[in-house]
Parts: structure tokens; sequence; C-alpha cells
DNA sequence: CTGAAAGCGCTTACAG
DNA sequence: CTGAAAGCGCTTACAG
């Protein structure tokens, strides 16, 4: 018996609504309009009066109405939740593509749902299938590795979810890729060494199965090639996007008598390892051997001498690519989206010495 | 006037659901039962027979079924959704921290929503409690430098939102707590160095809003002096978590004639600063300057000589918020969760040279 | 241009 | 231990 007084829960007499906990009722009672007609302000329907329409937008912000995503969704049959998948790229990169995501979703509604996976498990598509089905999905983002998986592109147009995939080759149709130039990016790092004057150049490459590899390494062959330099095989190394394989690839490639005078390595991490191979070597960068990596990792520019190196704007990219993901009801899209890294010009290259 | 023939949409000849459609009423109908007894089972209510239970299960399991996360949330009232938000810690952290939430949330139903913010804006709050009220979050998981934040955590209990907040220090009762013991980490880098034997010791903490810092240089510091080694106040820089200042620190304490034979930097990053101001400065890291940093991010390990730094299991720490947040609901937890950074010691730390 | 009815897939509150 | 009714906050399908 305390002199608080309850308020009865189902009153008629209506209570104007707590600071955000509103309802589409409220605004559609405090309107003097029916809720179908607050879901077409909602909805930005054109059949809406345009007093009605300011009338209700007024109320909607005075009460900081914010439709229920929950119920909106349940309605709808799909969430506003867009997930971002991938496999194992490296923090930065994550990182700076959930930043870019979340710039193109910021005042849309939408959230972001972050979903690890890992590609060489078995079944692995049954989980993001799994996934995308139970929460309803939007869409999705798809990284690479898992980007360049064509059956699990598949498995998402099977069951009608939208997605986008970031890859370095259009592995599918305008409006669901979003390309990264690798291959132009890999010839400007040629480009740029031929350029000082080096002719024996060694390439550590990523592994195989991934297509960046493929493209960076390829791209860098090729416009040396067009520039009359020819890498010898042996000069050529595959390692695995690791510190410790641009270490053995390194440390290969600079033991043969006709060592290189400049080396590309298709990540910063492996490049990381060609400076560490180096020191232990005494061979000095950028004196004895230029560098160039690809990435424009937080590393690159904290080692010595500062690594010239390649960068992608990830964070353009993640925004890009969930810009795409939710023009893709409105518009059928018909350029293939692209954007092209950089080189990254630092203090890791000189022209060869002389002799 | 095709010869597809189309299935009537609300036909009373009930059809076996389609994989993974299938809908608590699907269920209850083939189960023999009602809902509301399928509704138990979901939420593990005891009143169920174990027959019915069993049952059941079967069935779900039968037809892949689990249950909408939006129709039940918007029943509940609250979504199945943990935030995870961050002001702006390195990015190793996060993806550690998310792996880690993920891995206590796999197979719970609950999924994770990425929030970053800007804790230095102007009403950055209301920003959260926006994100936190639309979603109608489960909880959120806080991270440093945001868990810091009094005011944040007080708004969050207003608007009855659970939290986990992770810092250095018991800021809140346990259950909303997990503490990093970053002081006992700071004195285990301190009884380390002071064991190799040196005596001429300098510190570059970070900035001193940050408790972290605050414990990590302040646990060094005490542990020194209780071995009793004082450093004095020309000896300890504060930094600002960057590289650069790294670089400008360690260049002022390794520019005075007593200059120490150790440096404790109190992040990875600063301790990268070390590095490429002893080169430059012509000092050899490990054997006239020893170097200890803090984080283990993957530079450590990639910079030459490997340097000896303070791991803290991000992955677990994640994983450890996340069952904390599951488990407010369930009990009353007592006692402080906690978990200690160690020392991993590589290349980078030597006895001070004779002389 | 607007609205009343039914429904999305669950749960709560109540009754038995 | 089980179920029928009402409701969570929105939308679709239909009618005017």
């Amino acid at each position: 018996m305390t002199a608080k007084t309850t308020v009865p829960r189902s009153t008629t007499a209506q209570q104007p609504p707590a600071p955000g906990k509103a309802t589409i009722n409220d605004i559609a009672r405090l309107a003097g309009v029916s809720k179908k007609t607050v879901s077409r302000v909602i909805n930005d329907s054109p059949l809406v009066k345009p007093d009605t329409r300011a009338k209700v937008h007024a109320l909607m912000r005075e009460y900081g109405y914010a439709p229920d995503p929950q119920a909106r969704g349940l309605a709808f049959r799909k969430s506003f939740l867009v997930g971002l998948v991938f496999d194992n790229p490296t923090a930065q990169y994550i990182v700076n593509m959930q930043y870019g995501v979340l710039d193109a979703l910021r005042d849309t509604g939408y959230e972001l749902v972050v979903h690890p996976c890992d590609s060489k498990r078995e079944g692995y598509i049954d989980g993001i299938r799994r996934f995308v089905l139970q929460q309803k999905l939007h869409g999705v983002i798809l990284i690479p590795r898992v980007s360049e998986d064509q059956a699990l592109a598949e498995a998402l147009r099977e069951i009608d979810c939208r997605y986008v995939r970031i890859a370095s080759v259009p592995f599918d149709e305008a409006g669901r890729m979003l390309v990264t130039q690798d291959r132009i990016a890999g010839a400007e790092a040629a480009d740029y060494l031929e350029s000082l004057g080096h002719r024996r150049i060694g390439l550590i490459t990523g592994p195989k199965r991934y297509r960046s590899s493929i493209e960076r390494g390829g791209g860098f062959l090729d416009a040396l090639a067009k520039r009359g330099v020819q890498v010898p095989p042996e000069n050529v190394y595959e390692g695995g996007y690791t510190f410790e394989s641009g270490v053995a690839g390194a440390e290969q490639l600079l033991s043969r008598p006709d060592r290189p005078t400049a080396i590309f390595a298709c990540n910063d991490e492996m490049a990381a390892g060609v400076y560490k191979a180096a020191q232990r070597m005494g061979i000095s960068i950028p004196v004895e051997l230029s560098v160039v990596g690809y990435d424009d990792s937080p590393l690159a520019s904290q080692l010595w001498p500062a690594m010239t190196t390649v960068r992608l704007p990830v964070r353009d990219v993640g925004r890009q690519a969930a810009s795409l993901l939710l023009a893709q009801d409105a518009s059928q899209v018909a350029v293939m989206a692209s954007v092209t890294p950089h080189l990254v010009a630092r203090d890791s290259c000189l022209p060869p010495q002389a002799g």
C-alpha cells in the first residue's frame, strides 16, 4: 500500500506514448488516420495526400517513432539484416569492410550481422543457407575467398537471397558483383619497378586457389613482359599469403647467385617476410633490394623502411557493395561496378645498384 | 493457359511443409498437439510430457524446423540479437573479439550485430540508445574505451538493457563485468626486464584517458619499485597508442646520455615505433636495447627480431563476455570474471650489455 | 487517396 | 500436463 499510483494497463483514455515506445497505432490515432495510412507513409507510398504525409511525418518525429523492424520483418517475410560472410581475410580487411558497409547502412534501418565461416569445411554452404533462411536476411555480402565460390552463389540464388560478391574477376552479373581490379594493380607494381630500372625481378605469389593471387601475380608478369622483362620460373615462388611463406620465398629467391634486385609479394604479410629474410641475410632494403607489397596493412607503414605497397580502398568497397545490395530491388544495374587499387610509394624501392 | 498446375494458396488438404519453411503450426498439426505445446518444447518448459516432447522434437528435426526469430522476438518484445559496441581498438582486437563472441553464440539462436561508434562525438550515447531500443537488443558487449564510460552504462541500465563491460578495472557489478588484469600483466613485463638485469628502464604509456594505459604503466612501475628499481620521470613518455608516438617517445628516451637499456611500450604499435627509432639511431635490438610491447598483434611476430609482448587471449575474452551476457537472466553471478594477459617472450630482450 | 479485416509466426495470460 | 483466445506491430489483399 504505497502512495505510488499505478496506471491501468489497458485504458481507453489514451496516454501519450513514452519516448521511443510509440507504435504505428499511436501515430495513427494522434494523426486521426488509419494505421494503414501511417504504413503508407513509412513505406513512401505515393498514395498519400501531401498534407496527411506531412502531419504523419511531424508526429513520427515528435514522438521519435521508428517502425519496429521485427514486426515489419514478420509482415514482409524478410528481415532488415544484411549479412557479411567471410572466410579468413586479414583483420584490417574485415574491419574496414565492416566500416564501409555500415557507412552505407546508416539511417536506412538495416543492420549488419557478421558471419565468419570456414570454406574448407564440408557443408559450409549449408551453414550459410541456414543462416540466411532462418534470419530471413535481406541479403549477404561475400568477401574473397567465399565470393569466388560459384556453388555458394548458386545456393543463394536458389533460395532467392540477394547477394553481392566482391572479387577480382567478374564472376557474376552486374549488380551482384563488385570487381577489384587486382590485375591492373599488379601491372602498376610491375611498371613501377621496371621504370626504376629493375630487370632481375622476383615474384612471391599467394596460393593458386585464390583468384586474387592469380590476378595480382599474372597482371604483374604480363606487364613486365609487355615491357620486355622476362621473369624466369625460378624467380617465381608460390607462397601461402603468410609471413612465414614470405620468409621462405625470399630466402630461396635471394640465395641464388643472380638474385633479384626487386621483389613483389602479393600481400603485405609475405612482403614483411621478405624484410625479415633480407635482414637475416644482410641484404639492405632499399639499397640492395626493392620490395613492393600488397594491401597497405598497418604493418606496411610501420616497417622500416616504410613499405611501398598497393592499396585497395576497402572501406569504399564495403560502402559500394552495401549500396549495390540495397539497390537490387529498385534498379537493374547494367554496368559492372569496379574499384582499382593503387600503388602507394614509400621508402622500400630504389633503382638497382650499378653493376 | 499453360500446362503448369498451380497449387491453390490456402488448401485444407495440408501439404508437407517445404524444407526449412515449416512453422509452428505445421509442427503442431503433424504432432497432433496445439501450437502452445510446441512453443513449450521450443522454450524448454518442464510442463510437457516426455513423450510429447520427444515426438515434437523428432518432427522439428525431421522438417528442419527452427522458430522464426522475428516472430519470437515480436511476441517476446525483444530480439535475438547481441550488439558489439566499440570505439576504435585495433582491427585484430575487434576481429578476435567477434570470433569469440560468435563462438559463444553459435547454436543459441542469437546473432551478432556490430556497432562501431565515436565516443568523442557529442550524443554518441543517444545513438547507442536508439540502436538498442529500435532493435530491442538482447544485450550489448562493450569494449574499451566505451566500456569505461559510466554514463553509457547508466543509460543502458535506464532502458533496461543487458550489458557486459570488458575493462581493466571492475567498474561495475559482477555479471556485468569482465576484467582484464592489465595491471598484473604490466607487472609481469617489469619482473621480466628486471630479472634480466635491467636497471635503467624506459616506459612509453598510452593516453591517460585510457584506463588500460594507466593500469599497464602503473602496474609496470609499481612492480619495478617493489624490486627496488626507480624509473625517473624523464624515462616515462606519454604516447597516444600510435606508431608515430612510439617513434617520438623512443627518440626522446634514447637520446638521453644515460639512455635506458630496456623500454616497455603499452601497446605493440608504439613498440614498433621503438624499433623504427632504434634502427634510425643505430641502436641494435636486442643487444643494446630490449623492447617489450603489449597486445601480441600480428606485427609483433613479424618484426625482426620477433617482439616480446603481452598477450590477452581476446577470443576467450569475447567468448566469456557473450556467455556472461546470455547467463544474466538465469543466474546471479557472484564472482567477478577476469582474464589475465601473459608475457610472450620472443627475441627482443636480452640482459643489458656489460658496462 | 483512405481504411477495415485478416494474417505474418510466435508468445502471454488464462482456463482447465 | 494441455489448449483456445488474444496480442506483439507491422503488412498484404481487398474494397471503396
